[in-house]
DNA sequence: CATGAATGAGAATTCATTCAT
DNA sequence: AATGAATGAATTCTCATTCAT
């Protein structure tokens, strides 16, 4: 028997490692999917797979961290200090979404995300939960600029309010990505941006 | 060697093993808990825990049913179109809020909950979509009310609206089971309450 | 398929389980021997190998704590101090070593200690070193307080000497348990004897 | 990326295989020194490895092959029939075994030696033993010579006696190279001498 | 000579579940 | 009801060796 080896450049196989197992991952969970799976369907055998990453935990890592950067950015849009018109900033946002909705890996990420990445070893949650904390820290800074310069309601508590917008955002998130519903991405930016709006400002 | 045969009432040897299940569950997940875990903690053996429990799946399966109508009772009661003084709900959520912060054990189901109960498998899944389903037909059913009534914004998508306010809630929930926050309850709700409703209403 | 269940007393299954096992070591060493070797011997499966043991290193380290200790008396009689006539120990010697020498199980042990105690985790190899120390010491102690007593020549080493003892002991033991060759007890220990002892005796 | 090229000479290459892997061996034992080990210590990849090497096993072989040729000089030293005055040989054993103790990489060499020579395949078990097989041949007929001559007493068994020096030798050995502990060579050379020649000797 | 991606046969270990007692 | 020894499929991980470039 030869064996049939296809060879190619490390980091090609490394991002088809992490693309395959992203989707499995997202299909049938973290641990519903097994080293076997993976190898099977990237047609590669075990020490391909242990080449690459040292372990099923390392390549969820990898892929983590590889995506968060991403929602790290798409979510610090969520600025709402914006110092622009409104209309300005929605059909921002509208468009930014719409963009990041036609990137089927990142909706991938996102189930995985949501699905696994607190149920897995506390290193993992951590990451996960300082991801989001530098989040919180950003839109509370925003939060209490505005408060300061007097264009959001003083009396508001800015940090329950990060909070409250994004586990907003977590949710919309989580009806896209993991329950597959087609959102009206125009309604559901106008609804939470008007909705927040009005209700966090000042003169509103 | 005579076996040593702690005879008990049956429903309180499974209400025990719930209880230790869940701590367990709490502290290092569904999958980082085996039987046997569960067995050294309760003090019996492996054939007394399936004399219970048909599977570990069902042992979990029971524990979230149990809790899980606690929590649909709980999360009823940010009913918005409540005909009452604002003044007069805010202390009622307080005052709800409250006492169920003070339940440990509720404590822990969240925080299982959070973890777990989205990554096994797809029945449970279905289980715990069905029931924020749910929770999302009675609020937004609340606000389509009262859009009719003229007293919410029109053009604010319901859906989206039961979404972002399950959402901010959820994610509350999430720092005071999981992360173990201090959360002031009386600026928490007042924020969440505030900006919600002087964002939906009309007249606000 | 029925499972056949062949339910035993625990300690039993281990002590057979043990016995396999040393058999195995001795035969292919350690390394050799896998897991699988060892259930197909014992007509077990897996489940139950773990049953018992909670690692292959697990089971390699009861089986030298529950042989060294046999050893450990066995070595102890070269007490050379001992206050007899010459003639009489060295018959304590043959008897002694014609008794150790029909234990089967003890050769296997010899073998296996000699081929794989040393190659091993550091821990085990300190569990072998602390106990040929013990032995030193020992072996030592008896010298230095003959040569207080005047009957042993002063200007020898006793450590040194102790070291040599055990050196040939070992020697002997090796050729005996693992080449197998067929020592004459008689004139192996009269040789030693009478070498060590008109070797280090003051007036001899 | 154009891949570096380190030529050099072959046997250069080989030479600074053997002494890393030497080194590793003596470290972490043979089997817990894995070829990945070896060539990131020695800088190379693996298919420069098995350029040089056709195995692991064969890497081991060479190091014991060109080491024994100089274990086997030195323990032949141990020539108690050579005709010249004790004080004579004394020194020249000190004086040898000096040398010998200041040459690191037989220390190393011996350590691997003890530790792992026996735990390996049969074929370099037999090596060792038809090593030890030979010195034991060659002090043996040192000693029958003696016997014959009338300078040893004639009732010790030659080979017997042989079993011992060697045993006395190698355990000696074993707390340099091993335990490394800081012998003195004086005391340790004169305690052996003076015993094996005082107890072997006729008119000792 | 040199590279390093690929191989794949093993090996160890886990753990939910069963069932004879 | 209770026991706890036994099961065995599943899973992760190792590592010496090969070979196309």
């Amino acid at each position: 028997m030869k064996p049939k080896r296809k060879r190619r450049d490390g980091l090609l196989r490394q991002a088809q490692i992490m693309e395959i197992a992203l989707k499995l991952f997202a299909e049938k969970g973290y641990h519903g999917t097994s080293i076997d799976d993976i190898i099977a369907s990237a047609n590669i055998v075990k020490g391909t797979f242990y080449l690459h990453f040292e372990s099923k935990y390392h390549l969820l890592d990898t892929i983590i961290d590889s995506n968060l950067s991403l929602m790290f950015e798409s979510i610090k849009l969520l600025d709402i200090s914006m110092p622009k018109p409104i209309e300005e900033i929605k059909q921002f946002y509208i468009d930014t979404a719409r963009m990041l909705m036609q990137n089927e890996k990142l909706r991938l990420f996102v189930k995985v995300f949501f699905r696994d990445a607190l149920s897995l070893e506390q290193k993992l949650a951590d990451k996960v939960n300082y991801f989001f904390q530098q989040i919180t820290s950003i839109i509370s800074a925003y939060i209490a600029k505005a408060q300061q310069d007097g264009r959001v309601k003083p009396h508001l508590d800015a940090l329950v309010l990060s909070y409250s917008i994004i586990g907003s955002v977590k949710e919309v998130l989580y009806h896209w990505a993991v329950l597959e519903e087609n959102l009206d991405i125009d309604s559901t930016i106008t609804t939470l941006l008007d909705t927040y709006l009005s209700g966090m400002l000042q003169n509103a």
